[in-house]
DNA sequence: ATAATTACCAACTGTTTTAGTTGGTATTGG
DNA sequence: CCAATACCAACTAAAACAGTTGGTAATTAT
């Protein structure tokens, strides 16, 4: 299992959409605007995530995105795997034999390792995420601060 | 704790001078030959490992690097982390508090996750992994083929 | 002394990934 | 019809990665 920054990009970004969807869709520009990810980045991975069946896009005003499954049905693993398709062959990227006969020395090092991440990553799902207390503290304090300063973003975290 | 394929090449060359070092000092050229890195990225390495003082470097004939310490009391994480001392001020690359007030929604996901995977890695030392049977087989296969086809690499894994 | 062998060092290079941009088309609600 | 949204493909700037080049310094063997 790889752990990228395009990775927790997409964790933030569904679970934003978790946070939010009970009312309808919601656009990518409020997403990006919440949580200081570029809306046309944020398109390229939305569109990953519709693909592996995440997430459902509805065209026209009042349209956006919502979840398929309901959140605890989605892992913070799933989404991750979504948006990391991408498979490095060259290399023992990790779940690779490395070459024709032989494997690299620390193979099975760095295979267990990425079942632990895995296991951990597989029982996190997006509604525990959201019922999480630090969540919930930021969510506050990001949906309060967008009614305010509509339209001025400053902030760019993950 | 970062996960990158640098850390990866340090432990195997850190695995490969523990495998070797009990008849004086390693030679770069050595290490570089049997794990199919080029040499000179292997340089870049070590200066890192040696500054963090893992490994001592021996100039002239004979001469190559040695361990400081004995192989059980070298974990993966110390060697990943002399080589990944890098930092990603920019972004909430791991160990950092997003902005100014506020935090990233998911930021105590990751720093869990990155607890787990240090924990993970703080356990298990170069002379865990030299005893593994796996690196034993491999060991030997690499160690047979130097001496029959040397000065022939064609292998290039990790 | 000299030559060979090694570590040590800094600057440069090609490739890939990342994050973002630009400029569209398609669909839908008001 | 118009505005808002998803959807899409191609391009771009910057960073990271892996490796190269061209050295200098120390040490051993001859």
């Amino acid at each position: 299992m790889r752990l990228t920054t395009r990775g927790r990009y997409a964790v933030t970004a569904m679970l934003d959409l978790a946070l939010h969807y009970e009312h309808g869709p919601v656009a990518l520009a409020e997403i990006a605007e919440r949580q200081g990810i570029s809306q046309s980045y944020l398109e390229q991975l939305f569109s990953r995530l519709r693909k592996r069946g995440l997430v459902d896009g509805t065209r026209g005003p009042g349209g956006g995105y919502s979840l398929v499954k309901s959140s605890d049905l989605i892992s913070v693993a799933d989404v991750i795997d979504a948006v990391d398709e991408n498979v490095d062959a060259t290399r023992c990227g990790g779940q690779r034999n490395c070459q024709g006969e032989q494997r690299c020395l620390t193979h099975d090092l760095w295979e267990d390792l990425s079942t632990q991440i895995r296991d951990f990553l597989d029982n996190v799902s997006l509604d525990e995420l959201v019922s999480r207390r630090s969540v919930q503290v930021i969510r506050q304090w990001q949906d309060d601060r967008r009614d305010v300063t509509a339209g001025t973003p400053f902030q760019e975290g993950l």
